[in-house]
DNA sequence: CTAAATATGACAAAATTTGTCATATTTAAA
DNA sequence: TTTAAATATGACAAATTTTGTCATATTTAG
């Protein structure tokens, strides 16, 4: 019941694109040093963004990669949703073969609820936000 | 990011104890056999239930296990704490050693929302409730 | 004492997560 | 056109977690 590496990683990178300005470029190698995510590991994640539109990549020289539509549009629930695919809480919600009751169990209208919930909250801030929330309690650690 | 079939099974074992009177006591391998669950399996997941004061379990002839506490008073929250340990939908919330960040990483507040959510959620339904609308759920199946 | 039930702990298979590595491909610039 | 610098891709592998199984022990009613 918890969130991946690869999708915690893939928040990071996508919190460390959207930190720089508009069509700032980043290195992976870069991204990786800066966030502490294990190079090779978020090279096999970032193909995964780009395919959902998330960031755009350049190969060659001065190449790397940078965010793929504006920041905030971007929020942590389509992130997530790129590299995990979609999220569910519970098996009934996304394995049709799995219910022993016929087509619907007992605990499946609870964990939609949650789930729908779960989702409204993982997409209620962009990036943005949560860059901006990342520089302030920076500078506050700086001061202190 | 999903339930396990340990709690899974667990919710199913005890909505099924919930479905008989209050001091009905049911052999494992009944529970086993109706909710479709590996009676070995449920075996080594029934004991975590006792000791969370969730069940009783009596052995010898004529034994089996029964509720340990008012059905109504169970909500599937409890039962997946009980047999999974407590609930965390990101590493941050449990693993203090884990955020890359000193103490405060960006995404905290964002999963500490969510999670508390979640919980206000799961533990909005008593067993007692789960165990009533499968009843009518059975009745109208056959029915129809 | 015996048969019927659960308890326990070691073991094992399977699946998933978390990586690594070698090689290919693209691109800008010399 | 060559070269160096970047990402892309797919196969492989280690580690961890999940999902079980099994043999043996323990308890209990009759």
């Amino acid at each position: 019941m918890q969130l991946t590496l690869t999708g915690e990683y893939a928040i990071r990178a996508m919190i460390h694109l959207a930190s720089g300005k508009d069509d700032s470029i980043f290195r992976i190698s870069e991204i990786s040093n800066v966030n502490n995510i294990p190079e090779k590991f978020l090279r096999k994640i970032i193909p995964q963004l780009c395919t959902a539109g998330l960031i755009q990549s350049q190969r060659g020289i001065g190449g790397g990669i940078k965010l793929g539509k504006p920041a905030f549009e971007i929020t942590p629930l389509e992130i997530i949703e790129a590299v995990e695919g979609e999220m569910a809480l519970n098996k009934c919600l996304i394995d049709k073969a799995f219910c022993s009751n016929d087509r619907w169990c007992t605990v499946h209208t609870l964990w939609c609820d949650a789930q729908k919930k779960l989702r409204i909250i993982l997409s209620s801030k962009s990036i943005v936000q949560l860059a901006q929330e990342n520089e302030e309690r920076k500078k506050k650690l700086k001061l202190i």
